[in-house]
DNA sequence: CAATTTAATGAACGCGTGTTTATTGTATCA
DNA sequence: TGATACAATAAACACGCGTTCATTAAATTG
């Protein structure tokens, strides 16, 4: 079937004007009579007629699109927060008028994915573009920033000189390890243990290092045999205390997880050891989980606003496109502890 | 700063040929000799050369992008189930070198979103579009296929006479329910019950009455009273159990839930009154869920294989975008009974 | 009322590409 | 060798729009 779609020159023949005035009427010039333009915008209405973005943006119009890019390390995170991220950036784009086309990033060493990215930015010539997983000093954004596009990533630590059109979004890991350990602490624990996420991921060192610090700010001494290896996935936070009890070391009496799923594998594991939480052990997850509020036990975590964060990250991209002056280029996510059943007091 | 990107004038002029002639190269007509191709095809990796595709789209070409429709119901689904569903495509697509535009529908009774699927279409020129959560005989849809764009739809059921460009997938509830049915009334079991989906959702009416048809195939008895209510919500499965315990109801040795969330939640509920699954109560979901392997016990289920629908979805999609004939229009799910730890033997 | 400013709008150009048509040069055939 | 076919490539047009510039009509001023 053939599709036959309205343009300026038929509107313009309709409402017995030239095509400038219809363009002109499309972009809101003010040097257009009130009686011209409805007389224009009901035809346009009549027709449903919208204007051709190829040719606008040929014609030197912003895409208003933005590319979302989905770095895969290693599955592209099946959880349920990769959705929630999509969705969230989508939703606020499309309420500043902006699309949003998704990509997946499958391994950021391998040139021809790059090649694919790039060619999204040359082709499409999207206004910017949003990474997830990708860390800022990342040789391509590196090539991005510079050859001026804008760019907002979602990092672990914010580069050192931000450029203009670079937006950068990190994650508080320290304040949340600061309240987990206060919490705990102010319970009357002190033997505090942790499950790491993955060491060479940045967000795993810096919740670790967090961990650290908070324990010296609380006053408290950290075991060694305590700070458990871990991955990030649910089966390392069952590993971990299965190799732990295996061992017979003496537990802890209180464990901080690297996330949600790691604090669910750990009790898995512990329940299956015929302890209980928080009765014997108690257990704080990090990131608030969708599943978290329906575990048994409902699990006491920090929950990280990513959401929120996220928008705000949206937002500020779209501004930095839209050149607005003097806008914040970083970004911190708030977090806060949410207490439910898994901590008790000592 | 000022993004300069070479054209094809550019690599023309360097190549010391004429725009026709990389127009030739980039197109591979075949009347253009290997030296000059080599040529062209030099001076474009030099520069890292792509074409513009607003400009192709202008020039008539095809713009190689799908709109992904994700209609919300209610909440934007915040499970797994949904990120998994946006991925699959999008890998599925760029697989096939096309890309995707990810757009939200609130609200199909609100014309204004309505309306902005629409100008997605027309002013985007995407190819075609897949929507997710809509019916096939919803009234923009069919405006959509009678304006002659190609449109793929996950749905319940099938169109009477699908058209050449409107592809849809459909789950195949029967085939499941039956295995479901038939898998208990091997172990044994007679008293079967069931947790409703919405029943005012075609997904769970589907649901529900092959549910009816495998009982009466395998020569059951459906006890009213065993057929409880639920929306697909975890909490749904919870209260429904909560009810039958509460109005001192005898229970049936098996439940087959309308999906894996509305499973869990009965299983919750059983484990509150002190009743164990499988030793007291058989429990069967419904789309394998992420966490059916995690849960305890690990939950048999009915597993939907979504992500192979939304592919071969995608594939047809394109292909009939593409004008390849004989294609099928028609998908159904394929589904398998996934044995775990939540049924026993009676 | 004539001179001048201002409002309204049409004509023309450019954006970067695909494609059709025209032109040139070269090989083939009689 | 002259006529003819064919291969190679350049020139020209179309796609739909924004925008600048030029033009005309209307309003304002002295």
């Amino acid at each position: 079937m053939k599709k036959t779609i309205a343009n300026s020159s038929e509107i313009a023949r309709l409402a017995g004007v030239s095509r400038s005035t219809v363009s002109r009427v499309i972009n809101n010039y003010s040097n257009v009579p009130a009686r011209t333009r409805e007389k224009v915008l009901e035809i346009i209405r009549q027709h449903n007629y919208v204007p051709n973005v190829s040719a606008q943006i040929l014609a030197g119009k912003r895409t208003r699109t933005l590319g979302l890019f989905l770095i895969s390390q290693g599955s592209v995170s099946s959880d349920a927060l990769t959705n929630m991220l999509i969705v969230s950036i989508i939703e606020n784009a499309s309420k500043h008028g902006y699309y949003v086309l998704t990509h997946i990033i499958w391994d950021t060493q391998n040139s021809e994915d790059i090649k694919g990215v790039m060619d999204i930015f040359y082709q499409h010539r999207i206004d910017g573009g949003i990474f997830i997983g990708a860390a800022s000093r990342e040789p391509f954004i590196e090539d991005l920033v510079k050859a001026g596009f804008t760019v907002g990533i979602v990092d672990q630590e914010l580069p050192e000189r931000p450029e203009p059109n670079r937006i950068v979004s990190t994650f508080n890991n320290d304040a949340g390890m600061k309240m987990a350990v206060a919490y705990l602490s102010g319970l009357g624990h002190t033997s505090i243990g942790t499950i790491n996420g993955n060491m060479n991921r940045l967000s795993g060192q810096t919740k670790y290092e967090g961990f650290l610090a908070a324990m010296r700010m609380c006053g408290l001494k950290v075991n060694p045999d305590w700070v458990l290896e871990g991955d990030f996935q649910e089966n390392s936070g069952y590993e971990a205390i299965q190799t732990l009890i295996g061992r017979g070391i003496m537990l802890p009496t209180a464990l901080i997880a690297a996330n949600d799923s790691v604090a669910f594998g750990a009790i898995r594991a512990l329940k299956e050891n015929g302890l209980r939480v928080p009765e014997d052990l108690s257990v704080i997850g990090f990131d608030d989980h969708a599943m978290a509020a329906k575990h048994h036990p409902a699990l006491t975590t920090i929950r990280v606003e990513f959401e929120d964060m996220l928008k705000r990250l949206t937002s500020r991209l779209i501004a930095a496109i839209e050149d607005e002056p003097a806008i914040a280029r970083e970004i911190k996510s708030d977090c806060s502890l949410v207490v439910r059943d898994s901590c008790r007091r000592i």
